[in-house]
DNA sequence: CCATGTGAATGCGTTCACAGCC
DNA sequence: GGCTGTGAACGCATTCACATGG
């Protein structure tokens, strides 16, 4: 069952955005090939990964009778999600609301239902008062109490490089489970905190390899 | 010479960053290992691929006398920089200046002389105006005059995701190389564009994933 | 014909193990 | 002893090829 391998989870979690703007019309596996770029057989082993059950598809091996041909969104979903163990909703909190970190505060695309903004937290306590927000704003000394109060599982860290780390270990410290880190310095944390880095500069060197031939 | 694994290229994209933060001081493959928890294994045959070379250390295979242990970041840092092709400068610019593009027009790190940024861009002829920047903006309709006139090679798409599609192609039309997608949407492009995406809704997917076993 | 689904084969990236040098 | 460097072995992910069904 979870013997899905790491890149086929990454191409999955891209698949699901696809699925969400394109609910309703079936999509092929070609079709997904020229969105995606990755070759029609990779999509459907991925696919296959989750467990014989497809979206909906026309033939297949050998399962009950689809309507047409291609995925259908509205089946193959929910099936990715359970397969990645996304069921549970989750509430996640913004640290550190400067200039990024406010931009997420007030970002849109998290009504999915999936995910559940539940606060903001700054060190500046003049910030956490003025700011005007969708949810509750609280000085980063309470961020142990919220975390724990609201159930907050995962954190966006917006805060400056030099105190990254210093709030990652109190986010770690408080209970949080995982950590998107915007802030470029490499955080050091007990290995019971996942930890996804968001590294603009990376990505610009990123680019520069593959425009260089 | 290029038969570097893609795997091995984000991995040393990743190494430089510690690299930058700890110059003068050698690190052993073990120190890394700690750091990126990545094998000790993994790290030496990732430096081995480019080329021989290697930072400064102590033995290795058959090579000219180093000075004690470890890899040395002045040696290192520009010996990766050369396999992937970071020699060239290059330029940027950012594209929607909303909250997160006007983050990113005063995001500090960038001064490292390997990018420039060289200047904004938004449709709101109002926001050009108003909006306080260290480098030139100018309203959306003169992408195409500017980028070609500042040699722009990159741009970070910060556009709302209606906007996303149509800003990327005008963008293409303009010539850029590659776009750091941060819209909520996947962009169609021509391949000659090369695109790297960064969905925070994606981020928050993945440690949802990894922290339900 | 088109499509999906999946075991089997290929190929590639990681891991091992050892050689060389401090 | 420590370390790096690298060819060779391993294992896993991708690719192929074919079976199945519309």
């Amino acid at each position: 069952m979870e013997q899905i391998p790491e890149p086929a989870k990454e191409r999955l979690l891209f698949l699901m955005r696809i699925l969400e703007k394109n609910r309703e019309k079936p999509l092929t596996s070609g079709n997904l090939e020229a969105l995606t770029g990755w070759s029609s057989h990779t999509i459907r082993k991925d696919i296959s990964f989750l467990g014989g059950d497809y979206g909906g598809g026309p033939g297949g091996g050998a399962k009950k009778a689809g309507t047409s041909c291609g995925y259908n969104p509205e089946t193959l979903m929910p099936a990715i999600k359970a397969a990645l163990g996304l069921n549970r909703r989750r509430r996640f909190c913004v640290v550190g609301l400067g200039r990024l970190g406010s931009a997420y505060l007030n970002f849109q695309s998290f009504e999915l239902g999936e995910f559940e903004l539940a606060a903001g937290f700054d060190s500046n306590v003049n910030r956490v008062e003025i700011l005007k927000s969708p949810v509750p704003l609280y000085p980063a000394y309470k961020i142990p109490e919220a975390v724990n109060r609201f159930a907050i599982e995962i954190a966006l860290l917006c805060v400056p490089g030099e105190a990254a780390q210093a709030s990652a270990e109190k986010l770690a410290a408080a209970g949080i489970r995982g950590i998107v880190n915007f802030a470029p310095v490499v955080l050091s944390l007990p290995p019971e905190v996942a930890v996804r880095n968001v590294y603009v500069m990376d990505e610009l060197r990123a680019l520069a390899v593959k425009i260089s031939h």
